[in-house]
DNA sequence: ACCTGAACACCGTTCAAGT
DNA sequence: ACCTGAACACCGTTCAAGT
């Protein structure tokens, strides 16, 4: 499956050059890679800096504050999600194999991108409630699921309930299990979150019926 | 319901005096008000001194550093969580009654606790993965929810599957709601998790049969 | 035992100055 | 435009010293 580590590579600066080149992209590719590593509390913007051959204070050219920053990461990963559930669509003909496809590529984005998940729903949401641009990527890629949920209803495959509601609850436990997993409530295991969903996909799907 | 900031009065230090008296609990709870009023994130062992009227290192006769306070913060909720949830089986004479209102518990615990639910599955968990006891607390408040599952599997109105996975699909819907709340994600409205908990009951129940 | 103040090595952020 | 170094007001943590 697609993830967007791909470019991941070191971007550091050729020692003597000047300008940086693509700064602004290496800034959140290596904030990523560091939270990646050490989790969100370890991110710091001076050792962002020194990762890159970049002086502590070049940021601020490119961002407001750490908080900006932060802010870039978790819309990065709301575009990704949204992409990811909405290729998940494509694979299956069948309406509710794309139900489960979409369940199994949320649980496993979010493990492939554990530093992008846990900066959209970590603690860093508590400072910035009102980012209109950030609700507005992280409701469009809601929106995949609504849709999806939507379309089984016009196909009478899931009852006729608010499907807001009904989106709402399989929301909650994909994420949840994503949460779980990544916490390691499940075990050591990376994939456990990946194989309690594939156990937990009949039971939500029966919920729905 | 029962919840932990009945005894949240200011405990700062009468002036003149040498000892606290109770300083180590008094840490625990300013550091809990602190959290809920600003967020993880806004906690300093340096203001939670001040507000106690307590230098700065005084923390450190009573905790190893502040991931060790976060810890007791950690097993404090754990521990009042599965008191709560044992609670909630003892209102209800009917099974099915008693596991809505396991449910219905959870949900207005992490409400009611924001702070200490925060630590207890937020970012602090990354740096201390292996704590024994802080997973004991936390593999206890699970069972609560495995003991519910096995008695409605006895009583024949629970699907016979493996009860650690049918719980873990409960947590994790219970969970993801709970934090979908706290995140505002369900919008501005505090008791919105409640409400959706409420309407995801019925699902949850039909996913069990 | 419990508390204190000074000290150390870190942070995020600002700002005048350089190219 | 983009980058730098010094500076400021913070952190967590340690430690010798006080009661």
């Amino acid at each position: 499956m697609w993830t967007m580590s791909t470019p991941r590579t070191a971007a550091r600066k050729t020692r003597g050059t000047y300008h940086h080149g693509h700064l602004r992209q290496a800034l959140v590719d290596e904030a990523v890679r560091t939270i990646g590593r050490s989790g969100v509390d370890a991110l710091t913007l001076r050792g962002v800096g020194a990762a890159l051959g970049v002086s502590r204070t070049a940021l601020y050219r490119h961002f407001a504050d750490k908080d900006a920053l932060l802010a870039v990461v978790a819309r990065e990963g709301f575009v990704a999600l949204k992409a990811t559930l909405d290729a998940a669509r494509t694979r299956c003909a069948d309406l509710d194999g794309q139900l489960t496809d979409m369940g199994t590529a949320y649980v496993r984005f979010a493990l492939d991108n554990q530093a992008h998940y846990l900066v959209m729903f970590g603690s860093f949401l508590e400072r910035c409630q009102d980012a209109p641009e950030l609700m507005a990527d992280a409701t469009a890629a809601f929106q995949a699921l609504v849709a999806m949920i939507v379309d089984l209803q016009q196909a009478g495959r899931v009852r006729a309930d608010d499907p807001l509601l009904l989106s709402r609850f399989v929301w909650a436990s994909v994420h949840g299990i994503a949460l779980l997993a990544i916490n390691g409530q499940l075990g050591p295991d990376r994939s456990a979150g990946v194989a309690l969903y594939a156990a937990c996909a009949p039971r939500i799907r029966a919920a729905l019926e």
